[in-house]
DNA sequence: CTAGCCAGAGAATTTCCACT
DNA sequence: AGTGGAAATTCTCTGGCTAG
């Protein structure tokens, strides 16, 4: 005798015998976006709804005095038109208060038939597969009325397995902004304690003896870097890593520098005003993007974009890194340049900062603000996992396969 | 070798426009 | 008024040359 399988094969997947498949018109009316660009001011009573606000989740906006596609509350609003490979195209937006929201041209209303159903339509239709598959890649995609028209959805038939998965998934979407909201505290938090300890304005217990004020250049000798002749094939692609700020901002606030994307030869170093920098020293950008610090954990020689420390025997390496950060403002003012900004040598190392001269208690503030780096790193990354958590539920819920009634 | 000089690239997004 | 493209604009980010 043959099981009965509990699921179904259907035009959008596997799912379960008590699911259906219904096109989107039996579920909700369609309404296209209006243009409302004429009428665009700073005091416009109405949000207007473009791929812009929807792309970033309702944090972009700008406002309308007029209203001629007004949302509901409960509409799925929905991005129609981008450019090939757009991150933004069949995005969703779900509208929580009425009477707010002028929708845009490019952009549709869908207006759930019954209560209740909205959660669970918005999770299914953002950036959902049978839109994406429109754009080609090649030229731009608009997705107009009849494509929602057959647009198939997988629904559950029990009202309470769609709020139940709608619900799951929203107190996911809750979790993730409450860890956004504490990761943003602590980023402040921490960039407070920055301020205090590093200016000697708040004193870790145990210490007490004065702070002074030093030059730059009586911390740590200061270097800068250069560019080997790019025509000369064989300066580049050896073994010492040559870093540009890209480098540096690609850490994203990491701390340690430990590769770079492009490399030079020995015989490129020198041929070239770079020079290699010993590890643990810090290295800041001073062009352009002016005053971001990493510690290099390996030696590594840069372009000129960059003046670098290497830390004389009375200053600790990881202080130098937290009380850079703390004159970027300053180093900013002291620039010169007509078309970027870049800061000077002589500037640089004359530039005045507090510090104690103990070496102890520079070690002492550079472990307290290391401590809350790590924590800062811990929550981004239960950030990231339950962000990961969720696509998984997404996957999951959406098609049946685990089933929460 | 340093200081100064010079916009440019590429992506994202909005706006325009000729045509149904 | 809606469509299908494409152009224009905006935004972000950063490289390398060379005179002195």
């Amino acid at each position: 005798m043959k099981l009965k399988s509990r699921y179904k094969q259907t035009e959008v997947g596997a799912i379960p015998n008590d699911w259906d498949v219904k096109l989107l018109p039996d579920v909700c009316r369609f309404r296209s976006g209006k243009a409302h660009e004429q009428y665009i001011s700073e005091s416009g009573e109405y949000v207007c709804v473009n791929s812009k606000f929807i792309s970033t989740d309702g944090q972009v906006r700008k406002y309308s005095s007029v209203n001629f596609c007004p949302a509901y509350q409960d509409d799925i609003l929905m991005v129609m038109s981008d450019l090939p490979n757009g991150r933004a195209l069949a995005k969703a937006y779900l509208v929580k208060e009425g009477q707010k929201y002028a929708v845009n041209q490019r952009v549709c209303a869908l207006t759930p038939l019954r209560g209740n159903i909205a959660g669970y339509l918005y999770y299914t239709l953002n950036r959902n597969p049978y839109f994406l598959k429109f754009d080609d890649g090649v030229s731009q995609t608009h997705l107009l009325n009849p494509v929602f028209k057959k647009c198939p959805v997988a629904i559950p038939q029990s009202p309470d397995e769609q709020s139940a998965i709608a619900g799951a998934l929203s107190d996911m979407d809750a979790l993730l902004s409450s860890l956004d909201a504490l990761i943003a505290k602590k980023r402040d938090l921490k960039h407070a304690s920055m301020q205090q300890l590093l200016t000697g304005e708040t004193r870790l217990p145990g210490f007490s003896s004065e702070w002074e004020m030093k030059r730059l250049d009586q911390l740590a000798s200061i270097r800068s870097g250069g560019t080997p002749s790019t025509s000369i094939g064989r300066f580049w692609d050896g073994d010492i890593p040559w870093c540009t700020p890209t480098d540096i901002t690609q850490l994203n606030g990491g701390k340690y520098l430990s590769k770079t994307s492009r490399t030079i030869t020995r015989e490129g170093l020198l041929n070239s005003s770079a020079e290699l920098i010993p590890t643990n020293s810090v290295v800041m950008t001073s062009r352009a993007t002016i005053g971001e610090c990493a510690i290099n954990s390996i030696p590594i020689s840069t372009n000129q974009g960059f003046k670098n420390f290497v830390p004389y025997a009375s200053t600790n390496v990881e202080f130098l890194y937290y009380l850079l950060q703390t004159q970027k403002q300053g180093f900013i003012r002291l620039c010169a340049g007509s078309t970027f900004l870049e800061i000077s040598k002589t500037q640089l190392a004359a530039h005045e900062v507090p510090l104690p001269s103990s070496k102890k208690e520079q070690a002492a503030i550079a472990k307290a603000l290391s401590d809350m780096d790590a924590e800062l790193a811990t929550l981004e990354a239960r950030r990231d996992k339950t962000h990961a958590l969720k696509q998984g539920m997404m996957q999951e819920l959406l098609t049946g396969k685990t089933r929460l009634v």
